[in-house]
DNA sequence: AGCGTGACGAACT
DNA sequence: TAGTTCGCCACGC
């Protein structure tokens, strides 16, 4: 726990119910700040793997980034699937965006 | 302290 | 509509 930015994309990412995703524009969006790049850096060190569903975060497109759009393999696609996910067209329906992080607590 | 990078986003052409 | 360019913030060197 260092209370830094990073960790708060960890938060935020950890909040998101599974079937559904969300974009780094909503993450940037929700920590009051738009900080889409830091958000994709923090989650590209991603100390916290296991701990932070990084297949959750997606583009704004819908389209799942770089995480696995660089992969041929299509396993993170097919991860999402496995969550109720639906993938057309290889991007993610806005309707399993996820809305807002209450992040309260 | 400064420059460059990166799992992005929006605007322009 | 599709492709390209600039801007953004935080982290690493």
């Amino acid at each position: 726990m260092k209370n830094s930015f990073t960790d708060r994309v960890y938060e935020i990412v950890g909040q998101v119910p599974k079937g559904k995703v969300i974009s780094y524009g909503q993450i940037g969006r929700i920590m009051g700040n738009k900080a889409y790049r830091a958000i994709g850096q923090a989650l590209a060190k991603n100390p916290y793997a296991p701990f932070v569903p990084c297949h959750r975060v997606i583009k704004s497109d819908g389209r799942l980034g770089g995480f696995g759009g660089k992969n041929d393999n299509d396993n993170k696609a097919k991860l999402l699937k496995s969550e109720s996910v639906a993938i057309k067209d290889g991007k993610v329906g806005q309707e399993f965006f996820w809305e807002l992080i209450p992040i309260d607590g």
